[in-house]
DNA sequence: CTTGACTCTGGACCTCGATCCAAGGTCTAG
DNA sequence: CTAGACCTTGGATCGAGGTCCAGAGTCAAG
């Protein structure tokens, strides 16, 4: 089997995983991805393996997880007994959070198509549903 | 008529709109809020004109608008011939934005969904389907 | 050997919408 | 008059998630 993969520079990992470099820097700052060997010049060493650990990063942000979370996700993954149920538990965390979001953007929304769908598009600014309910119960002049 | 109304301090209107000071003067830095007049001693004066204009900012903003486009809906609301149209028009884009922004959370939810449904909650982490679609078609070992 | 592309580090900077601070001046109730 | 609450300014800071830069070193092709 052809397990050993040819060492990639910092820059073809970016492009194998639609990453720019400095976010991979950053990353690593960040302890979302390991420290990569370095050749004698210095420079970064990576393996396949980096590239897969991006793309995990880059779905899971897709996913709506923010970086705290995600290096939460990457420890639990490590961990072969307690792991799967944290990960399940993080997922229903999320999909509860995307829900709620959703929620409230349908609200959002519904106050929206109200008022667009009350103004007529012409006539005085007093009497534009939109603007009149910006301002709200107000009756001064 | 009683259309005079008592010169309010920053911290007066700050409380009627129910905002921080810091943030009204934020909003006058920002274009958002005419400069108030001034007593002799530099303190801002404002009318009830301020508090109102505070409660569209912050109505408009809890239907999503940014404050770039608060400051031109009340650009355009002074405008009595052609604002309402485009002002309606405003509104318009706005609610295409939040129905594109449920749109796009809604799939994130069924795909979290999906791979909450789909796993045991216990096993090893490499048959655990939410990893595994994280990891996504990657089968090496 | 040269050239051009790549990489290194450390730190500054960006957006958005505020929020906080210090050092000083002002206002008002008692 | 004084204490305490309020206001002034300019500028720093936050948080999230990066992006960009200079100046120096390295690598691969020709």
């Amino acid at each position: 089997m052809n397990t050993q993969t040819a060492p990639l520079t910092i820059g073809a990992v970016a492009k194998r995983a639609g990453v720019a470099i400095d976010t991979i820097r950053y990353y690593e700052r960040e302890g979302l991805l390991p420290e990569p060997l370095r050749r004698a010049s210095g420079y970064r060493s990576y393996g396949e393996g980096a590239v897969a650990q991006l793309r995990f990063i880059r779905r899971a942000k897709e996913l709506g997880f923010t970086l705290e979370e995600i290096r939460e996700l990457l420890a639990l993954s490590a961990d072969r007994q307690r792991g799967v149920k944290a990960v399940k538990q993080r997922a229903q965390q999320r999909l509860a959070a995307v829900e709620q979001r959703i929620a409230e953007l349908q609200r959002v929304r519904d106050g929206l198509a109200q008022l667009v769908a009350s103004c007529p598009g012409h006539g005085k600014p007093e009497q534009c549903p939109i603007l009149r309910a910006l301002n709200d119960e107000e009756d001064r002049a």
